[in-house]
DNA sequence: CTCCAGGTTGTGT
DNA sequence: ACACAACATGGA
């Protein structure tokens, strides 16, 4: 147990396994703000505060079973990272990005974020899906921020609103998958294995094999897979022998990593982004 | 001004 | 099967 409960917060002592700010600067979520003092998360419609203070963590809020769950706090990483740092490629990644945590994200807001996601930056990424958050969602908590809008209200929404959002020729793309697939269709597809889920999810508009990648690992929690994107195409093409083809190196590269990808992925795309700076 | 960002789609070979 | 242009938008 890496954690204690306190009575509107969660308490983490040590940092290399809960490290907030490579948590939630690392990539994989979009619905956080770092504040002054703190940093806050809206996932769904829920939300917390995760404050650091005297080398301990404090998460507050009301939802301590729902956040329990969504960092995964029942997830000793001191194993996943001993069989990762066999791999010497990975010595420095987990070296930088020590207590990253994967989250476990709804798999229908993962799938409309990442759509977003494509040739796109973070900075604007998380602009648009808070455009959408402030002009749909419903007001939540203590009135500090809004949450995800519910499919039904998603549905209702038109291209050019999606376009007014800053979401581009992507709007396209949202106005149909959202007349593909509703979350609870999504949530049955968790009985598919990671291939036949995979294939499923890439028949979707505006989902190709990075972001199918993305939403089985961020949404559905399958760790046999590896998102490639630009940043871990150049880490590839400067470690391994050079390949032009995304897919071959995500095979490649799922070949060395097998059942613990997902992990080495998110270290390798944290520390390789890291050099340029983070926006 | 050009190039790039957690790529996908459509077209052509 | 692979190659490649087009696709909005804002920041560097």
């Amino acid at each position: 147990m890496i954690y204690t409960k306190g009575k509107n917060f969660i308490e983490i002592e040590s940092k290399s396994q809960f490290n907030v700010e490579h948590i939630l600067e690392c990539g994989q979520v979009f619905c956080y703000e770092k504040q002054e003092d703190k940093y806050i998360v809206f996932p769904e419609d829920k939300y917390a505060e995760i404050v650091e203070e005297n080398g301990k963590t404090r998460i507050y809020t009301k939802d301590i079973d729902y956040f329990i769950n969504w960092f995964d706090l029942n997830t000793d990483y001191s194993k996943i990272k001993a069989e990762l740092e066999k791999h010497a490629i990975m010595h420095e990644p987990i070296k930088f990005g020590y207590g990253i945590r994967i989250l476990k994200q709804n798999p229908f807001e993962t799938l409309i974020s990442f759509i977003i996601s494509a040739n796109n930056n973070i900075k604007r990424i998380k602009l648009i899906l808070n455009n959408i958050r402030n002009s749909i969602g419903d007001i939540g908590e203590r009135k500090a921020y809004k949450t995800f809008p519910s499919f039904d209200k998603l549905l209702d929404c038109s291209q050019d609103f999606f376009k007014t959002m800053g979401a581009g020729y992507r709007a396209e793309y949202l106005y149909k998958v959202l007349r593909q697939i509703n979350p609870r269709q999504l949530e049955e597809l968790k009985s598919l294995n990671t291939q036949k889920l995979r294939e499923a999810l890439i028949s979707l508009s505006g989902v190709g094999p990075k972001v199918a990648d993305c939403v089985l690992l961020f949404g559905f929690n399958r760790f046999d897979v590896f998102p490639v994107d630009t940043w871990i195409v150049q880490m590839y093409n400067k470690y391994y022998s050079p390949l032009g083809n995304r897919e071959k190196i995500s095979h490649n590269l799922v070949e060395e990593f097998k059942n613990l990808s997902g992990y080495a992925q998110q270290y390798l795309f944290y520390y390789q982004r890291s050099f340029i700076g983070k926006g």
